[in-house]
DNA sequence: CGTACTAATTTTACAGTGTTAAATAATTTA
DNA sequence: TAAATTATTTAACACTGTAAAATTAGTACG
């Protein structure tokens, strides 16, 4: 009978119910409100249910960490696919980078906050979308260099990284620091990097 | 009669207790695992004693980061003494900063992780004593500007910060990458942007 | 159709959390 | 010694994550 998937299929509709409500709670809660019960009350379930489909409240959190990061990688392409020159290709998709970071604030806390480990992410990823996978391969490609992998190309990704996460925290911890000064140390630092590049 | 002394001594002493089980409970299980009642049972009362001498849990966890970011200044000025020339000056200030970030983990995700707020603490803590106060002086000699608060130190020093800050965050979260590289990227940066003051 | 079995869902429960108010014990003052 | 004040604890509340048991709903079979 047929009835089997349409039930098969009602299961994983809660399941992303389950997902989407978390996400709608951390979005405008922030993650640390996030509760099961809070969960359980906005798909209109009693909380032990949750644990039907994910193990405990940190798959959860996990689970959203992963939804994260595929969209800043979404994103970072995007930014990517509208330059033609490297050059433009690496500012673009760290400016994507750090626009995901505050319009997508509480993704942004959640992948690389201290509570979630997301060192384990680069197994549970799909290949090629993280972070550095994409940003990456122009570097290496602007570097002479065809091993994405390389020693080489990884320093220079973790600097360009670096600063920019760094940036990214600072401003999210402490408000003070106006935008444009903010806007102008990432270009400057950006640029100053990629023109090291081809040394 | 001195007795009201000697219970205000014994008063201030729990105080600090307090203060030191809760620092202890941080230090080996992480600032996640701190409660109230284990403070308690450190200190060998009961939990709402704390109350008497400390409003909440949150106003514990701020003195600790207060108390974290005058051990931060104090290796930093330790580091800075230890030199005579700004540029190796500079360097050694954000060496002793790394190096703190990692023998000191726990108050460091204290004080910039995403939980607790630093914004407060420049009113809060003495004056001079920090990170900026410390780290800008030579910046600005270096840079010829005798004003501290100039904006050009204060990018320069976001600069320095955000990438050393970025590091180290990455680093606590993944820790894959070898401490090797990250070294080399630290001080290839500290160089590049030192070198940049002088323009 | 009714019964037996299985799956879905809820109720109850436990151990823990931060925090407050009331009750008790200890100490100081008169 | 009695009263008043202070220190400390006990009890309680409203939460938290999570597990086991009880209950309900749904399906399959005789």
């Amino acid at each position: 009978m047929g009835s089997k998937e349409r039930i098969h299929r009602l299961k994983e509709q809660t399941r992303v119910n389950i997902l989407d409500a978390a996400h709608d709670i951390v979005k405008d809660e922030g993650w640390q409100a996030l509760s099961m019960r809070k969960i359980a009350d906005k798909i209109e379930y009693t909380a032990p249910i949750i644990y039907e489909y994910y193990a405990n409240k940190e798959a959860i959190l996990l689970e959203l960490t992963k939804k994260g990061f595929l969209l800043l990688a979404c994103r970072m392409n995007e930014a990517k696919s509208k330059h033609e020159k490297l050059e433009d290709q690496i500012e673009a998709m760290w400016l994507a980078y750090w626009n995901f970071a505050f319009e997508e604030k509480e993704y942004y806390q959640l992948m690389f906050g201290v509570e979630v480990n997301c060192c384990i992410m680069d197994e549970l990823l799909p290949p090629g979308s993280t972070p550095y996978d994409i940003a990456a391969e122009p570097i290496a490609r602007l570097m002479g260099i065809e091993d994405i992998e390389d020693d080489r190309v990884c320093t220079k990704y973790y600097t360009y990284w670096s600063i920019i996460h760094g940036l990214v925290s600072i401003n999210i911890v402490r408000k003070g620091t106006s935008d444009e000064i903010n806007r102008q140390i990432l270009k400057d630092a950006i640029t100053g990097i990629t023109r090291s590049l081809k040394n």
